[in-house]
DNA sequence: TTTTTGAAAACTGTAGACAATCTGGCCGGG
DNA sequence: CCCGGCCAGATTGTCTACAGTTTTCAAAAA
């Protein structure tokens, strides 16, 4: 402990910009990123140190990711990475349906020629996944695809709050990258929603955008409950180590 | 500056929960009251001294009240109450109108004798309000039947997301209440609404709201635009010092 | 085995210090 | 008279240190 810890490269070099929302930045990307897993703890000292920051920085950047929906608190016992319950997830698809069917309303009634080209091709890179059956490739696709829709609606105030909800959302710890077999469902409900926006028809692009979002959350609601019932490896591993210790006594 | 300054009695007496909260609280509760007007500077030193705290937890609430958006922070300047420029304020309402669809739908599907005829109740206590031509009153039963709306349809995301927005909506310094002759319109939105709620139509409903908000939002814009044009009180009276000043000289 | 207890660890809140930056006015040059 | 640079005070950003609490965890006692 005597030597000082490396600091993170981006936060020596950017002390141009506050070091608070540099570390919020760094945190956010950690817990988007699964390197601090929901339920985990964040103790002040350790990523302080970690991150080549003091506490009171690091205590700032809890506040903001606090308010931003992505940490617990508890009083006296520290701060969490928080996990989303399935109740939350369902009220948060239903909040998405609600505001992409804003999205496509908008969508269809002022998109420009340029933006329709763009997210046609979207859609196209997304069908070349499903045929490579690249799921992981798909998602991300997937994610750029609403994320730019949002965007080209206009509404600067949606798309922040769409963004946050995204977030909040990865932190629902069984949401999986779509099964392979669901992939085409998903991506033909895509190329339908590009249609609907194209054809002008506010009522359409919104129709299909919401029910698109309600037909995603139930496929991931179904999802889920299907793997609550079968026992992930993690926990099969956990019980075959807890009957190897039991015979050891 | 001897003596110690009179700490404000609520943080005295509930240091049983976190400085911090409290002190977001309270600075909450001055903004949105007016004390804090849009524009002004929040000083550390100075507020710390007001509120018997020390700085650090102060600035942690500067942070959350930002992520919030409630105030905005310039690097090495301060943080100021946040004025909300009248682009935003079209932004929120339109992403009202869109939360609030969603509102009349899930009502109309499945609130309850008791919720329905607790809004009726609010409904007609609006009505007496305009006829006592009480404005003030007015607004303040108009944002309570939007929150309880919004509250009973259940979804708790949601309802953090509308109240987040009506309070920053609060900060568009241009938001009059209610002209008097305008009251009577809204009012009569507001029976159609819970008419269409009681009926059980759900796309009547959320239309019903939806329209609602949107009117809510051209006569907020009208009413702003209008006062635009016609200079303000405190602006004849500067202009008027100008005017004398300039005589003397 | 269960309960109690006590020390270590961790968090909260505060204070003080210092550097970096901003503000606003003063001063000399043009 | 106007303009640009410079200086002093004020304010913010950050770090360190310390006191007061709470929690945790494991050893000791029942």
């Amino acid at each position: 402990m005597t030597a000082t810890i490396a600091p993170h490269p981006t936060i020596t070099l950017l002390q141009t910009s506050s070091l608070t929302s540099v570390v919020q930045g760094e945190l956010e990307r950690m817990i988007l990123s699964g390197e601090l897993a929901p339920g985990a703890k964040l103790t002040e000292m350790a990523l302080a140190a970690r991150l080549g920051v003091s506490r009171g920085p690091l205590r700032e950047a809890f506040r903001m990711l606090e308010e931003a929906g992505l940490v617990r608190t508890e009083k006296n016992r520290g701060v969490f990475v928080r996990d989303i319950p399935i109740d939350e997830a369902v009220e948060i698809f239903d909040l998405r349906a609600a505001m992409d069917e804003l999205v496509g309303r908008r969508l269809a009634e002022s998109i420009k020629p340029a933006a329709l080209k763009e997210v046609r091709a979207m859609v196209d890179a997304m069908e070349l996944a499903v045929k490579a059956k690249d799921a992981h490739h798909y998602h991300l696709l997937n994610l750029k695809f609403h994320d730019r829709l949002v965007e080209l609606a206009g509404n600067s105030k949606l798309t922040a709050i769409y963004r946050k909800l995204i977030k909040e959302l990865s932190l629902f710890r069984r949401l999986n990258l779509a099964d392979g077999w669901l992939m085409p469902i998903s991506a033909g409900e895509h190329r339908q929603i590009v249609k609907a926006i194209a054809s002008g028809d506010a009522d359409a692009a919104g129709k299909a955008m919401f029910d698109h979002v309600i037909e995603s959350k139930e496929r991931t609601i179904k999802n889920n409950l299907r793997q609550a019932l079968a026992p992930t490896a993690a926990k099969v591993q956990r019980i075959e180590r807890s009957a190897h210790d039991h015979r050891q006594r």
